[in-house]
RNA sequence: GCGCCCGUAGCUCAGUUGGAUAGAGCAACGGCCUUCUAAGCCGUGGGUCACAGGUUCAAAUCCUGUCGGGCGCGCCA
């Protein structure tokens, strides 16, 4: 990933057009934009005003050049001119020297843009000299808070947290890469009603001489043991009653008996986080107990401004703006009438605080589709309140459920919940096995480390690799079978480039060599590698990490198409060509683990 | 009843926000290993983009309606 400092003699005293300064700007930012500059410079000489887009896009056949600018068909229905002609104008005062070796008019009044090898052989050393690639940082760095993982501490984590995990991880290192700063808040159920029922029984067991870790061990049947008492013994309920409300007044001892049972769990859950390669640390966390000084206050504030009135006994907001066709509103309730706060204050109380102490420009939320409504009318409540201010962005970005491959919620074989222990121990038991069958020579320890990262691979890619927004169905087979668009296949990918270079007895990371771009099949990987980071910045303001997914997989499929196309070390490859061709494969391994560590996936040496 | 999301090849999914002949991968079939990892590559077949209208140079994509599926909708989170 990181690329050490080596002596470097410029490539730009190479170029035999050196002073040109078209072609230097062009190096140091990404093509769609250089050339949507161009272009849009280009319309602008031809009197096309400045609101129309160039509508850049890179071209989908390789017949339409490497690129294509639309806009030229827009912008002539609107000046009423014939389309093929304005366009040909267009192309006629569109400044490409150095870059485009074709720039050419088809159909109804596309410009078909051809790259020129020697520029995208440039252009792409320029972007290997940098750890980041090419990617540039933002001109002004965001605060962006992202609200994702948020466990219930009550119980062990389960395939429900998955997706809003490992998507939200993946934005974060998306955003955090591009520059921005990111503040992860892991918003934990760490308070509520089931806590006095398992506070009591957190109590029982250590009166009994149980440790508190060891009580712990197994959460899940933990609670079970809680609910069983509470269902059955009134005086056990009547007891986690009374802690509910010790609980809430600040009673000490109770309050302790809480913070350990928290502590235990939090562990629970950084394990897993460890496990999946997740960022999110004890020092993300930051959960709805954090709040509860401000709840009332919130409700208070609500009510001075209006926005919530007495309702049945409850207050609650009445939003027109979510009114359905009838006109009428929607209903929202921040305190019940026994004077409880809902989920809704809470996140009231959490916008606030990272609009103000966090300083957040971006709130963005990793949470279940279903919840929609509910982050809807928090977000217009809030605005409404004003404890957002008008320009911050509040985001949902939700995701589908996990199936089962027969269409249905993932469930165990009996219809429980899977845990993720349990899910993650299978992935890396299976990986193991698929591995061991393909590859026999690996020692042991290797092994080891290669069916983890194998198997947590796999399961993170087949779930980002999906739109996150719809349902997604997960199935062992498909995201194991090392074939297609999955996690082994890029790390396939990355380990035969490795291998390459263990063959040619070289260090990949401190190789260099001038670029040269013969073959067709060259210049497709080199111009993907270079698109790392349009996608990049597409994934940073739409946080869909399946975008990056399925560029890394186009990106390895042309290196296999290269790889069997272009020999290397064969002993008939001129020395140059040789060289080249190995700093490409450089390029795509770089891109390939970069691309792969944003999304949280580890690479090896060897599989 | 109201609201949100979805419907693309037998299966799992893309489709750059309105662009050219709708693409991948599985599965099926046919080729390619004494040659850098065959966990791979090359090729073939497979489509009324749920349906019907509308908007325009151009619609899987936008608007309306219909059918079908999922999920939500004041005192859980």
């Amino acid at each position: 990933m990181h690329l050490p400092p080596r002596p470097l003699q410029s490539r730009f005293a190479n170029l035999s057009s050196p002073c040109d300064t078209n072609f230097k700007t062009s190096l140091l930012m990404n093509i769609r934009t250089f050339l949507a500059d161009r272009v849009r410079s280009a319309m602008s000489d031809v009197g096309i005003p400045n609101d129309y887009s160039p509508h850049l896009a890179a071209s989908k056949k390789a017949g339409f050049g490497d690129y294509q600018a639309n806009g030229a068909m827009a912008a002539a229905k609107a000046m009423k001119t014939n389309p093929r002609e304005l366009a040909q104008s267009i192309a006629n005062s569109l400044d490409l020297s150095g870059v485009a070796s074709k720039v050419e008019i088809a159909g109804p009044g596309f410009i078909n843009i051809h790259l020129d090898k020697q520029w995208l052989s440039n252009k792409l050393a320029t972007s290997c000299e940098s750890p980041q690639l090419d990617v540039s940082q933002k001109p002004q760095q965001q605060t962006v808070v992202i609200d994702y993982s948020s466990p219930n501490l009550a119980k062990e984590m389960h395939v429900g947290h998955l997706r809003s995990t490992i998507i939200g991880d993946a934005v974060a290192r998306v955003l955090e890469f591009t520059g921005d700063k990111v503040i992860r808040q892991n918003h934990v159920g760490d308070w509520g009603t089931q806590f006095g029922m398992l506070i009591a029984e957190l109590e029982t067991q250590l009166t009994h001489g149980e440790q508190a870790e060891l009580a712990l061990k197994d959460l899940e049947g933990f609670y079970q043991k809680a609910k069983a008492h509470f269902d059955e013994d009134a005086a056990f309920a009547n007891r986690a009653r009374d802690y509910v409300v010790k609980l809430q007044s600040g009673d000490a001892n109770v309050l302790k008996l809480w913070q350990q049972f928290k502590n235990v769990s939090l562990l629970h859950s950084e394990e897993i986080y460890k496990k999946l390669n997740v960022t999110l640390t004890a020092e993300s966390v930051y959960g709805e107990s954090a709040y509860n000084d401000d709840l009332a206050p919130v409700v208070a504030d609500l009510r001075e401004k209006s926005l919530v009135v007495e309702d049945e006994g409850a207050q609650v907001a009445f939003l027109q703006e979510l009114a359905d066709k009838n006109g009428e509103p929607s209903p929202v309730i921040v305190q019940k009438k026994d004077g409880g706060f809902l989920y809704a204050t809470t996140d009231l109380a959490a916008l606030r605080y990272r609009a103000n102490s966090l300083n957040a420009d971006r709130v963005l939320y990793f949470i279940d589709a279903r919840q929609s409504l509910h982050m809807q009318q928090v977000f217009t409540l809030a605005r409404k309140a004003e404890f957002v201010s008008e320009w911050m962005s509040l985001e949902h970005h939700p995701f589908g459920t996990m199936m089962g491959a027969d269409g249905k919620p993932f469930k165990t074989r009996s219809g429980g919940t899977v845990k993720l222990a349990d899910l993650l121990e299978e992935a890396v038991e299976r990986a193991a096995v698929v591995v061991s069958q393909k590859n026999p020579d690996l020692t042991a320890e290797e092994m080891t480390e290669v069916a983890r990262k194998v198997g947590i691979g796999a399961v993170k890619y087949a779930d980002l690799s999906k739109t996150r927004t719809n349902d997604y169905i997960f199935n062992w087979d498909t995201m194991l079978s090392f074939e297609g668009n999955t996690g082994p296949y890029l790390q396939y990918a990355y380990t035969r480039i490795k291998s390459i270079f263990r063959k040619a007895n070289l260090e990949m990371d401190s190789f260099n060599a001038e670029l040269l771009i013969k073959m067709d099949q060259e210049k497709a990987l080199a111009l993907k590698t270079l698109q790392f980071s349009e996608v990049i910045e597409q994934v940073a303001e739409e946080a869909f990490p399946h975008i990056l997914c399925t560029y890394l997989y186009d990106l390895a499929s042309l290196f296999m198409t290269f790889y069997e196309a272009c020999p290397i070390l064969k002993p008939d490859v001129e020395p140059d060509t040789r060289e080249s061709r190995l700093m490409l494969s450089k390029a795509t391994a770089l891109t390939l683990q970069t691309g792969l560590d944003l999304l949280g996936i580890e690479v090896m040496e060897r599989m």
